[in-house]
DNA sequence: TTACCCATTTTTGTATCCAATTTATAAATT
DNA sequence: AATTTATAAATTGGATACAAAAATGGGTAA
């Protein structure tokens, strides 16, 4: 009976069952505060509880899901407060990641991120969030600290959630594309400060403006 | 078989099982690199595989236990470049925090952080690492950002690790004291820059230290 | 209506069992 | 003798069944 058709090697179901799950709850098919069975999940992924416990531990070291003890675990509810932490959060460590990057910066590595944007700039907002998150990558990854990184990662998914949600990108795309633009030439001219400083500000300036909305439209308590 | 010799049915057993696994690990009872079977570790706690597979997926997060795939996991290796973005990351969240903390800080919670400067310097280096701590959240709790407080005591447990090992205290109390004083003298008036510069200087000087420390102590790699 | 009790649901923990993979060991060949 | 190969042992990853504790919900009685 083993012999199913996919190839679902030893090893790796844990974190099928994560991504699966994350996806899930980052697109917001599941809804904050619904209840995670795992008997439930066990059957809809078809494996057992075992992987199904692992995947919840580690969404929820990711923020994504909650686990009160004795209650089972739930998706992790929005909160306005949660999402002004995790940009508060991500101005700091982002800037840190571009100041420690911005010294090993390769002018090729500069033009791969103009590359990102440009398409960034030419595609629908189907593919922004991709390319977005790819833009800012591209700026980090040559600091080369994996937990740092890997942090940053983290927060990004976890406000994705909100970002999908407010859908406030509409009328913040073009401000974005030409912050992204003022960050490309600091970075080219190698000045750490002043691209910090538009990141910082980038970043900033985003959160604030989905905090706005979110308030708005999520119960207040 | 019932054998139920003890009623330790209730409660959590993984993180039983955790908390008593990170004693081990951060003390450095247990040391870098050393496996961590299942098995002998459900005998040693008198519990089964599963709550101790949890504890290691938990401690997996906390990023002090590694499982690569189908190797069992092992006790995370100490690495000097590790040490140095986590007390980077500390910088820069816990400059975060101070900033927000300070407009709300009370003189009541001052005079606290004080007294227990005040404690810290007259005692040995066995509490001297509790009462630092101590002395750190009582400035940053006030910030109230639930996740940005529970990110820095991560960051804290894995630094402990290698400060346990490098045991560069000695010579660094007196330096750190007075920081101390420097940091409550600019929180009392309520100077956010001032403060937060002094506390930014006041980690990266304990991270470099003892990033000498370490490199001349551990295998390169 | 309100408070309480009880059955159901769900999680949590235990005990095995099996398969796959890694690791260690022994044998064989060059 | 050293390297490679084949085999065996150990260990993890996963599945299933079952028992016990806790939460949920509903119904009933005061």
């Amino acid at each position: 009976m083993a012999e199913r058709t996919s190839a679902k090697r030893t090893g790796d179901q844990a974190i099928r069952v994560a991504d699966a799950l994350r996806e899930k709850i980052v697109s917001g098919d599941l809804k904050p505060g619904e209840p995670l069975r795992q008997e439930r999940l066990a059957v809809l992924f078809e494996t057992s509880r075992m992987p199904v416990r692992d995947a919840l531990r580690l969404l929820e070291a990711e923020g994504l899901v909650q686990m009160p003890p004795n209650r089972g675990a739930i998706v992790a509810p929005l909160d306005p407060e949660e999402f002004r932490e995790v940009y508060e959060m991500r101005a700091a460590l982002e800037t840190l990641a571009l100041r420690l990057a911005i010294p090993e910066l390769t002018n090729s590595q500069i033009d791969r991120a103009a590359a990102i944007q440009d398409k960034a700039e030419a595609s629908d907002l189907e593919h922004f969030g991709a390319l977005n998150k790819a833009f800012h990558s591209a700026l980090y990854e040559p600091c080369a600290r994996p937990r740092l990184l890997a942090q940053i990662a983290a927060l990004n998914e976890t406000g994705d959630r909100y970002l999908r949600i407010a859908a406030a990108q509409l009328d913040y795309t073009r401000r974005s594309h030409q912050e992204h633009r003022d960050l490309l030439e600091a970075c080219s001219r190698r000045d750490g400060v002043e691209a910090c400083e538009i990141l910082r500000r980038h970043i900033e300036a985003a959160g604030e403006a989905l905090v706005d909305r979110l308030t708005a439209r999520l119960p207040a308590s």
